[in-house]
DNA sequence: GACATTATTCGCGTTATGTGAATAATTAGC
DNA sequence: GCTAATTATTCACATAACGCGAATAATGTC
């Protein structure tokens, strides 16, 4: 399993004929920015996405379970399939075809083994015009189902300050939030708990650490939520 | 363009080296429920969703939008891809691997031409197990996505009244809707504009027919929608 | 001890939403 | 023609959600 990300099985599929891909988006946070995970391939090819190829035997779930916990070193914490691709020019691996995943990782994570390393997206190397388009897809997907998914809490380690889940919130939406408005929501969510830890950053006031602990759903009977109509792209 | 989805062409592919396949859940408002169109396969295989084999050199979203004009008889209103699907047994076709469209036609489209029939999803034929699948990946994209693109506005014909646009987003939600909350929210996002035709069905005062006409995008500039967390499924 | 810094909460004005009822315009029945 | 039934459209008000500035709390620094 732990092959399946070296240069070398890259270099083997590569050789083969061509065959479907699975290329991963993998996130964590990573100080004020948000950090992908990247390898280094074979060749003079630069960095790529981690990747592997798609058998038949395996569901695409869990070969981009495998592909995460190989390429990062620890399971991921959240992993959705985000697109697949086939037009952008090819895959590093010869595919014809990518199918793409998005995930995370908390940010207490290991360093990731040898052939990879967190970029911060501010700061990715120029990649290929495929996998460039796939790390946008995965970063959009993100974004996509942050309100639906608890994507930021997943890329946070398992005990956090409400400052830390806000500042998570605002790098994934872009924009500042008030701190008022951001509790008062996330109280009466009932998501998560306070533990009975502090942590102090030495200057001001010390932060309740909390964790994610969400309450059985109420049965939301009717779900009453109003229609949305602000949100539509011609 | 017409042979990609009969009989025939299925059969082709079908008995080619294992590739990939392209397929469809194209939907439409019939009466009171969503209906979605099915293709007579040429065995004894019975109903499939059309599919197409998909070929290095066309983009998905091209091939998508020829198999719906194929199959439909006409082009489809709003497509996207909706996932990607290879563990449920194996396709009709013999495919490896199905990347999955969603799409939508309005519903005054004319009847599909021979080897298609528009299902209400109530009274679906019994479909293969990844066939199924994916009709279920498509329908629930459409409902994920209606209120971030006009779906909705694209299942009716081009004019329609306030009453048709409310019956298709009970449909899609499957719950009852106020009428004067659904209209307050849909004239605050300048979407529709009335036309000077009414229509009467009969009995009762007749309704003013609207057409889709979203104003250009107000700047939105700080998108200061709230954070939601009550959508967060554990 | 005064001040800077960060955390947490309060209070209030504004906007969005739920809901029942009023008003409008038509057909069906008498 | 008049009345009831039916569907469309809008109003009015109560309630809930949200934006936001300011108050209060707890720590470190000088």
């Amino acid at each position: 399993m732990s092959a399946r990300v070296t240069p070398s099985s890259q270099a083997r599929l590569a050789s083969g004929p061509a065959t479907n891909a699975l290329d991963l988006v993998l996130c964590t946070a990573h100080g004020r920015a948000l950090a992908v995970l990247l390898v280094r391939g074979p060749g003079r090819e630069g960095w790529t996405l981690p990747w592997g190829g798609i058998t038949a035997g395996e569901s695409l779930e869990s070969t981009a379970a495998h592909i995460a916990a190989s390429a990062s070193g620890a399971p991921a914490a959240w992993l959705v399939q985000c697109g697949t691709i086939t037009d952008t020019r090819r895959h590093p691996g010869g595919a014809a075809l990518s199918v793409g995943f998005v995930g995370v990782a908390p940010s207490r994570a290991v360093p990731p083994p040898a052939p990879g390393q967190w970029f911060p997206v501010t700061e990715l190397p120029v990649l290929a015009p495929r996998q460039k388009a796939m790390l946008d897809l995965g970063l959009a997907a993100l974004r996509d189902r942050m309100d639906v998914a608890p994507v930021a809490f997943h890329l946070l380690p398992r005990t956090f300050t409400l400052s830390d889940l806000q500042e998570v919130y605002e790098i994934l939406l872009g924009r500042r939030l008030h701190k008022a408005s951001f509790r008062r929501a996330l109280q009466a969510a009932y998501l998560v708990e306070p533990t009975d830890e502090w942590r102090s950053e030495g200057r001001g006031r010390p932060a309740q650490l909390f964790k994610f602990a969400p309450r059985k759903r109420r049965v939301q009977q009717g779900s009453r939520r109003a229609v949305r109509f602000d949100l539509l792209g011609g």
